[in-house]
DNA sequence: GCCAACGTTGGC
DNA sequence: GCCAACGTTGGC
């Protein structure tokens, strides 16, 4: 059973643009240095699917990525204790779909990034991702 | 640029 | 093991 994830970058550090440019090859989600965001990514299997979302600049779900690869140690981490996976950018998200958006829609009312939106890796319910993609137009 | 919320650290 | 102090994140 597939789960749903969200990602969250500031476009800034790693944008949609530099990720979709590394086509199917994906990349390391390097970085997370957060327990819970780390135990999130240790529970992803291969081709789950995810948000990618830009924090700060945009506050927007922008695109769809996948997981191409399962955790594994985080190269840019000088300690075992921090993993990360593959991802690889799947699809645009035509209208991304804004915080305020997913803030006022009570559907979305109980998703992590409104009530902890501190934590850079999330789950998603089936229900939220399949109705941010339906708002967002995306057709996977 | 500010500040609230949260997670982590370290002294006791 | 508690909790105050501190650092970081991210929305505004």
């Amino acid at each position: 059973m597939a789960n749903y994830w969200l990602f969250k970058s500031e476009p800034e550090v790693w944008s949609w643009e530099q990720q979709k440019a590394k086509g199917k090859a994906g990349e390391e989600w390097t970085g997370v240095r957060n327990y819970q965001a780390r135990n999130n990514m240790r529970a992803m299997k291969l081709g789950d699917k995810g948000f990618f979302y830009h924090s700060n600049e945009g506050k927007a779900v922008v695109g769809i990525v996948e997981v191409s690869k399962l955790a594994h140690r985080d190269s840019s981490a000088d300690a075992d204790t921090w993993e990360c996976v593959d991802i690889r950018a799947v699809a645009d998200v035509p209208k991304p779909v804004t915080l305020d958006e997913i803030k006022a829609d009570p559907v979305l009312k109980d998703m992590v990034l409104v009530n902890n939106s501190r934590l850079s890796v999330q789950p998603v319910s089936a229900a939220e991702f399949k109705h941010i993609c339906k708002r967002g137009g995306v057709k996977l």
